[in-house]
DNA sequence: TGACAACCGGAGTGCTCACTCCGTATCTTC
DNA sequence: GAAGATACGGAGTGAGCACTCCGGTTGTCA
């Protein structure tokens, strides 16, 4: 199908433009050009749109790039002790880094919706671990029976979102009671 | 201080621009063009710059307009028989609003801070009609007594924002349960 | 109704941005 | 270490956008 393995320099440079890439779009929001995430990556224009041939492409794969971060983390927390410890320190941690890199808030909003159903294989992974993660901590008695992982990404994603405007923790306060079993 | 009243064609258009203004950018996100906002309203370009000298000043006002009538929509439930119902009425009235004209949680998003510090007269008007439906609320039993107004506008804002991505009633029934008291 | 100010329309301007192209440099293989 | 494939850099291209400018139009007041 595909004749040799890449250059050993294009697959670090892929790595470099990735990781600038994540930095400057949290840093200066989804509008930030390709050419400041070239400046930042140390490489040129043309290296970004060979390994990204759209700018959209680019930030899917930013996007996706973030996205397994919190899956591999969920996965982690799979068998830990307390489930309901683990649920709820999970929820607020994806809710406290989101609000440290102000605009991947923004990014997973204007995104979201694709980032969620198309974003590589990472979407699928983090739903399936939050899922787990839920499945664990209702068995456990910490979480209401009544609700799916559809409801707790939505509130997952709303939070994240409000974490930017400042009534953070007593929202999330709130959240959390709602989400305890009665 | 000033000389005459405007000419009444000015402030019909000026007008028609709002109206234009809210509707597009409802519809295609907030970057949208001004050329469109002025096909839409009927007048040239120039007739949209003259009014508003910036494209972020007709954002900021048509904002503050529909933040106008979500205020108003509140005052109208401040003497309600009942007071949790008018509250969570609200509530969801407003995220169903939203959800409906699509990008407005957008917009309210990006230019969120901006919008409830610095928008007119709208934002404060709005935090303090809310504020008041929050005390009713409280004071008949309906709402816990250890949530504030910023509290409600955070959740508020977070619920508006996660109406697009789906998994709404559900998790507005959720928050709801964590705003009741115990 | 005439005269003047206020207002309108929309072509034009300058800028930014996503994306392309190709001469040059670097890696890989034998 | 030489040949050839692969990847790089960055000037260049075209499109789109916010905003300006001014000749023409319309409302207003006497």
């Amino acid at each position: 199908m595909n004749g040799r393995p890449p250059r050993a320099d294009a697959l670090r440079n892929r790595a470099r433009v990735l990781e600038a890439a994540g930095a400057v779009f949290a840093e200066r929001g989804t509008a930030a050009s390709t050419e400041e995430v070239a400046r930042r990556a140390g490489v040129g224009i043309g290296t970004v749109f060979r390994h990204f041939p759209t700018k959209e492409s680019l930030l899917e794969a930013a996007l996706a790039g973030l996205m397994e971060e919190l899956a591999d983390r969920a996965r982690a927390l799979e068998d830990a002790a307390d489930p309901g410890a683990a649920f709820f320190g999970f929820f607020s941690e994806v809710v406290r880094r989101s609000a440290t890199k102000n605009a991947l808030s923004g990014a997973l909003a204007e995104a979201g919706v694709d980032a969620l159903r198309a974003g590589g294989e990472a979407g699928p992974a983090l739903k399936q671990s939050l899922g787990t993660l839920l499945e664990r901590a209702q068995g456990a008695g910490a979480v209401r029976a009544d609700v799916g992982a559809a409801e707790v990404m939505a509130l997952l994603a709303a939070m994240t979102h409000a974490a930017g405007l400042g009534g953070g923790t007593g929202a999330l306060a709130v959240v959390f009671d709602g989400l305890k079993a009665p």
